[in-house]
DNA sequence: TAGTGGTCTAGACCACACT
DNA sequence: GTGTGGTCTAGACCACTAA
């Protein structure tokens, strides 16, 4: 059935898990096209043979693939390369016009506005989980493209979580990167909240639009595994310089995903 | 250790299979707050004998509740209750408006204002990745929740995936319940893009706020498992009645959802 | 050192899709 | 019927964490 000699290249002695050898090696086949769209992969009883491992070594990578989109799996049918359409890794994405720009070559900037440390709001303590009036580090940042302002942040943080971060400086580094490579703080989760807005006369001057001009609001929480709220930030993009995408992938159950999307979509 | 009975209630004879009997029977332990958030589960060894299955069974359960965000697991540590704020159940989904006012009994109602078929405009063909051309289903539909007029959607799907749907009402049946009822059609990838754009006149009209007010513009394309687009819709959203939740989590490998926050969120 | 989750094996039976 | 993916068993060894 297969004339295509997927080459074994699983090595036994590496510290890398064979399922995931067997991710990279499919992955490389469908991603040069070996595979192309529509194509049905060999049964999981021949890529057993193939590569020599275990079932369940095969069954664990291709979970994987299908997760991330790249193929789909349908009972007494087989295994299929899916269409590539979709941007390739992942379960969702949210994405905005820095990496847009980014991925151009363009190089954004950060002026800090304000960084320093200041009683929570009810607001903002409602998002952190944690007292009103407790310290969290704010920090005001006005983010430029070519020297145009594009979005205008403020980030909020639990004082006591980081209280080295007061010090840092962020106008040439990412909180993210810092906070995992210096601390090992790794968010496991998030959530987003987007609203159009009018631009009031103090957002429209910084970012050089008119007042009333339509402006992405965009809330975000951030959370660690335990689901302790790390970071709350409160940002305003320029409606005429920002696009904002979404991923989204059906999640095992049938109908969770449909269910979602006819709620948003019908009525 | 565990001084929970963890009551056995699987159900061999079932036709449910163990794994989702044994995700049902966790998740009820923790939405209960049998199993506070930041408890420490039974281990896995113990998981196996309390419900009497193998591990297989067990880390399948794990696994899927793991990635539906209501435990996380640590190596050499063990597995824990996290903290139910995120919204249960799921990677991602992308709520608005409608919803929200159902939750709250509200009942949203819709007009159809056009239902025919088309050719395809070069864009509507380039997101539905059919030719210049070519027969679309265009659906026009304005949308309300107490009679105050919210969103304004365009719909177009292929005309030769569903040519009956030419004659279908759509004003009071959600689209996606119409086409997996009576089709078998399920989506399993969408994606999703958000912009703030001003109202022209004619929008300005129909959802009855002012000439260049800000809307929420969503553009929408909806894929089946095997790649192919079914649906594209243009929805425009007054600003100052809607706002649009989208949870995300991390995703297996570390660093994944930190870059795309890092993206998102700094330079 | 003991317990945990992570990886892996070599089987088994089933429901489903296709021919 | 034959092949497919879905579910399940009863083991095994490992690396990591914490006492």
């Amino acid at each position: 059935m297969s004339e295509y000699s997927l080459e074994t290249k699983i090595d036994r002695e590496s510290y890398i898990p064979l399922y995931i050898q067997v991710i990279d090696a499919l992955n490389d086949y469908v991603e040069s096209n070996k595979f192309p769209p529509g194509h049905q992969l060999p049964g999981e009883a021949e890529l057993c043979r193939t590569f020599d491992v275990s079932r369940t070594v095969i069954r664990q990578a291709l979970q994987e693939l299908e997760y991330k989109g790249l193929i789909y799996r349908s009972k007494g049918r087989g295994t299929f390369v899916a269409e590539p359409k979709i941007h390739e890794s992942l379960f969702q994405e949210l994405t905005g016009f820095y990496q847009d720009m980014e991925a151009k070559g363009h190089r954004p900037k950060s002026t800090v506005l304000k960084q320093e440390k200041v009683p929570a709001t009810k607001m903002v303590a409602a998002y952190l989980e944690i007292e009103e009036g407790a310290d969290v580090i704010q920090i005001d940042r006005l983010r430029f493209i070519e020297d145009e302002p594009i979005v205008l942040v403020t980030t909020y943080l639990p004082f006591e979580l980081v209280p080295e971060l007061i010090d840092i400086d962020l106008a040439e580094q990412s909180l993210y990167a810092y906070l995992e490579n210096e601390h090992g703080i790794q968010i496991a989760r998030g959530k987003r909240f987007l609203e159009a807005v009018p631009a009031n006369q103090l957002e429209a001057e910084l970012l050089k639009v008119d007042i009333g001009s339509p402006l992405i609001l965009l809330d975000s929480i951030s959370y660690l595994a335990d689901g302790t709220p790390l970071e709350y930030y409160h940002a305003l993009h320029r409606g005429d310089r920002s696009r904002f995408e979404v991923d989204l992938i059906r999640v095992s159950q049938p109908g969770d995903l449909a269910q979602k999307l006819m709620d948003v979509s019908s009525s």
